[in-house]
DNA sequence: TTCGAATAGTTGTTTAACTAACTATATGCC
DNA sequence: GGCATATAGTTAGTTAAACAACTATTCGAA
């Protein structure tokens, strides 16, 4: 049942999204003027794997809400610049487990401040209680579509 | 002035705008449906383009938050397509202004009606007054980071 | 009036998303 | 055991974003 709470003069920022490209842009810059070579998509994967790694590359999929090839381009990446390495599961030879370098370890504190710091300028002048909707509603959206 | 309201480990979702992305994807989805032969991306160009067209790249540069590299490509694969046409301006010979064909304003009902019904589909369950709060809150992150 | 700066748009390069088609390995059923 | 099916990952092709470097036109100030 549609609750119709749009008009169809306001549909558009929703649909695109300005205010998340706009703090990754945001963040990008940040990474390049500190130094940090990595793309906002590469520190996305690195993010998960700093929680934990020697996950797979479809535990990554799950993880970072991106389909299989893109996994595979964003892991070749990385591995380029040293940052990761597949290493061939034991137990199922179909699998690749990615394993953090030391350097990608060294980036974690120095990136994860720049995100932090990023999110607080976004964030600016907004009460801390409508974050929290915010975020709420964004989650039950995407449920909604999942 | 930071106002510290993330802790580290809630970054990822704001950064990474998976409820738009889903958002979009679903529409994808119902153009492909539909027979609509529309990219998201397109079809943002065309959605300023029905409230308003003859207006130049520079001003869709604008209205869909995009540079003027990702405009020039998108008005040539909608040229391609036959849904808009490049008119060199009389008063200023640097200027395109940028017509929609008879076809572009014939998907203009179709299309809209998709969208809307993907809002709709997306913000099931969510009340008005937060849907209100959400938007009021990615308008200031996006004016913060503007 | 002319020359430097600003503006409008294009082109080239890299990175990434998405789809479809593909290989290789594992699983499960007969 | 052998074959169908599912799963993990890769490759190819198209579209798009961001950035830098570029051309053409216009504007503005000495």
């Amino acid at each position: 049942m549609p609750n119709n709470q749009f008009k169809k003069g306001e549909l558009y920022s929703f649909i695109t999204g300005k205010a998340s490209t706009a703090i990754a842009r945001r963040l990008q810059k940040k990474f390049n003027s500190a130094q940090l070579n990595l793309t906002i998509e590469q520190w996305s994967v690195l993010y998960h794997l700093w929680k934990e790694d020697g996950i797979s590359q479809q535990e990554l999929c799950n993880a970072t809400f991106r389909d299989k090839p893109s996994i595979t381009r964003l892991v070749d990446n990385l591995e380029k610049l040293k940052l990761v390495k597949r290493v061939a599961s034991k137990e199922d030879r179909r699998m690749n487990m990615i394993y953090l370098t030391p350097e990608a370890r060294k980036m974690q504190e120095a990136s994860m401040d720049l995100a932090e710091e990023t999110l607080n300028e976004a964030l600016t002048g907004v009460p801390a209680d409508q974050v929290e909707i915010c975020k709420a509603v964004l989650q039950i959206v995407y449920d909604n579509l999942k």
